[in-house]
DNA sequence: TTTCTATGATAGCATTACTATCATTAAACA
DNA sequence: TGTTTAATGATAGTAATGCTATCATAGAAA
């Protein structure tokens, strides 16, 4: 039985690679569940253990507390993003046009074919505009970097440098662009749709399509 | 006898004002050298009525929680760097120059004039580049917004675009890229110093010019 | 002088964030 | 087939957190 995607996240960021198990899987399908419909301040591993139906000390076996979890999360899904950016730019040649399914991807953050059914792909994408920059926002970041736990992001953000540099090979800004256009993307979605008057963009456009133009736009004119 | 500048924040940020009375400034004060100290997570209104040689329940009389605390913080720097923007730039003429003045305000985040005795500007800022982002990304942020906790922000973000405007009067996304000016400053200081990966700008460059010429950069070819 | 307000002191309570121990069950192994 | 072993469940316990409530007191305002 195939279970998807599975991606090698670091070790550190969990006790037991909750990909292999049954139990684990359904911590990490429920825990999306419920930092979605509680936020993740009152998100607690007692409430996730009631939800499925196991117990506290069985998902502390899997995450040393509940930040990890949440990184473990944000890691899966910068993972995600790579692996979409990836293979959706592998067969274009134009330099432009891959830089616009990266932007799509990043402010979409969705795929057609790639999916794995204990991962609710949408509400990962709402947590991560809502709770994602908690992940690194932490007084133990830098012993956490050390330990490896923010691979994922730098990879993302490495990937995303190499098709700015693409297009433009002179750029001298191209990893701080790339983390940029990501936290923007996540933070003008954020803006849109809870306040509006620090955007020019409306969120109930359908798909974020006012988003994509914004986007387009900025990226476009900093890499002429 | 004066205390500084005395910002008028939104009344529901705190139940009673702590500009206004000794004991509301020595929370403030000491707020921010916890804050910077514990991290906002292991900060607690226990710890700081500790340090303070005063009591829980006498914090809880100024504010509702520990959020509150940071979100009156974070709406002080709202409204500081808005003053000092507004201030330093009201007599140019240039709206390059304005431009320049207004990214080193938010770089750097300091004055040669205005001064709080209570609040140590320095720390705040560093609070704001770690924590500051947690003010808008919790749960609560709708109800927040209609009670007007944001409105600090908001101001900054307009007094932001009008610059911008001066410059480019056609300029499509003066608020877009207010708040991601604002944002993306916090942000590339933070990766700069925890997660240099992720930037190509160096912090150990006094004074974060590294960061001044990439924001002006950025911001020049996007306003072009 | 009285009243009011701000603060302090103390107690208490539900929840959170764990840790520890022991039992059970299913898979792996020999 | 019997026996370890590993994963999970069940239960208990503990210190800290995030409050709320009550009463006392000192100083300012009326």
């Amino acid at each position: 039985m195939s279970y998807g995607i599975r991606f090698d996240l670091n070790d550190s960021l969990s006790l037991r690679d909750p990909q292999d198990t049954e139990l684990g899987r359904k911590i990490i399908e429920n825990a999306i569940l419920l930092i979605d419909k509680l936020g993740f301040e009152a998100f607690t591993f007692k409430k996730l253990a009631a939800k499925i139906e196991s117990t506290e000390s069985s998902i502390y076996r899997y995450f040393d507390n509940k930040h990890m979890l949440l990184l473990f999360l944000t890691s899966w899904y910068w993972e995600w993003l790579n692996y979409l950016i990836i293979s959706e730019t592998k067969n274009i040649s134009d330099s432009e046009k891959k830089i616009k399914i990266l932007i799509n991807i990043m402010v979409r953050a969705k795929s057609d074919s790639a999916h794995t059914p204990y991962v609710n792909e949408a509400l990962l994408h709402e947590i991560m505009v809502k709770e994602g920059a908690k992940s690194y926002h932490t007084s133990a970041v830098d012993e956490e970097n050390r330990s490896g736990l923010f691979a994922s992001y730098k990879e993302l953000v490495e990937t995303i440098s190499q098709l700015l540099l693409d297009h433009n090979p002179t750029f001298p800004y191209a990893h701080s662009l790339a983390s940029n256009m990501f936290e923007m993307a996540n933070n003008q979605i954020f803006f849109a749709e809870h306040l509006p008057k620090l955007t020019d963009v409306k969120s109930c456009q359908d798909d974020f399509a006012d988003i994509i133009d914004m986007m387009e736009y900025f990226v476009f004119k900093i890499l002429s």
